[in-house]
DNA sequence: GTCACATTGGACCACCGGTCCAATGGAGTG
DNA sequence: CACTCCATTGGACCGGTGGTCCAATGTGAC
């Protein structure tokens, strides 16, 4: 609890003369928030420091935050530049389910090419990037002919299954690094599912050699079939 | 670049004498764990720092390091335990739907309890906890008549859409301080909606008053239809 | 010409996770 | 029972973070 050391300032705290002279090119919420989606594609998410946005824009921290409330704007911001670009993508030309199975596509594999992107939409279900998904679900949905609760339903089930396998996939991606982790996940899944059946293990083959894409449309179908047919047999109490 | 200020210690680092007692109850990784979940329940994803670990149990912080890798660990410990609970609790009694109905569903409001579990199962898909979820669905899915690589596509989609939801209703609830967002979130996405089909944008009040639970519920219907129809129409080319 | 004010740079603060090491005291040995 | 040894512990220390604050600045409006 006692003060057993003390710390102590000897040269006074600023010298004013000799600053840095004033930057000519003006600095733009538009220009920092590129240069954040720059550093997150390379340096990856842990990459995203404020001081990094500082250097690579070549200004000090006041001047960031004076166009940014925080770090957690770049994000979203960031994210929603990216989104933005996927939605806006796909027109509705389309047959819907088409169009459904598209867009989900679109955004998965964006979210393949900047994993940060996956990780921050599980972040926060009220940003502007999330709301642009929403919205296209939506207009596909009630073009196939899903209305009222339904269609609230179905959305949600689309959205969050597209959000949590993009989020998965995306997390997976950045441990890639210790696949001996991912290895023994894999194997012990794989002797956890054979033992139910009787089978070799082999049968559970599957888990080890598949593609996180194909099994991604693979759960798009899933749902687009489970939404013509509105009658569950499970469903009741409970 | 030149050094403008100089800190200087004044007083020799360490006085030998007058160290605290050694504590006479020992310390151990489960203790560490279980103070973990404590402060996790209490003060949010957030207020878990190795420091408060170390308040909480009256000890440093070398003594946590010593049981304990580091802050990942005490994370994804920490899910594992709740998860652990939760799946064990569903036995393979019931019809294969109505299982994977309540396994879903205890998931769900085991994350509604512990938002931060939510959070942190997005966060490395190859951990103990998310595979515990993997074995339980594939369990029921084997029992279902689910098999080959039916059964990996559809558990993934199962996994998936409940970890998804399960992310977006922890972090919705989390950020539950400013509606405002909420609102304003909800009412674009209404008025979007609302726009596509000519009607009234009131149509659209489903979404401002739906229950997240029951939404969650529908979404596992949604998934059980699709499994006992296994060719979509738009499933092919793309 | 001058001057107010939006813009900028960077020092500062409180805090974090992780490393390191000396002190400690109980368990094992003689 | 004395003694040693080492697993365990406490906390100082380090490099780094996000956010606040304010003096300096130069540009556009008058």
């Amino acid at each position: 609890m006692d003060q057993r050391s003390i710390s102590v300032k000897l040269v006074p705290v600023t010298s004013p003369d000799q600053r840095s002279p004033r930057r000519s090119d003006a600095l733009s919420r538009d220009r920092i928030v590129e240069a954040s989606i720059e550093i997150l594609d390379t340096a990856g998410e842990s990459g995203l420091t404020v001081r990094a946005v500082t250097t690579h824009l070549a200004t000090g921290r006041g001047a960031i935050y004076h166009h940014v409330t925080g770090k957690d704007e770049l994000l979203a911001a960031a994210a929603a530049g990216i989104i933005d670009h996927v939605v806006t993508g796909t027109g509705p030309g389309d047959e819907p389910r088409k169009a459904l199975r598209a867009l989900a596509l679109r955004i998965f594999e964006a979210i393949d090419a900047h994993p940060w992107v996956g990780t921050q939409l599980s972040r926060d279900p009220f940003q502007p990037a999330v709301l642009r998904i929403w919205s296209g679900v939506g207009a596909h949905l009630q073009r196939l002919g899903v209305d009222g609760p339904a269609r609230s339903d179905a959305g949600a089930a689309l959205v969050n299954y597209v959000l949590g396998a993009a989020a998965q996939h995306a997390a997976g991606a950045r441990h890639a690094t210790d696949d001996a982790a991912r290895q023994a996940f894999l194997d012990t899944l794989a002797t956890r599912w054979a033992q139910f059946d009787g089978e070799a293990s082999g049968s559970a083959s599957h888990l080890r050699e598949h593609d996180d894409r194909q099994q991604f449309l693979a759960g798009v179908d899933i749902f687009l079939a489970g939404l013509s047919r509105p009658d569950s047999d499970a469903s009741g109490d409970i």
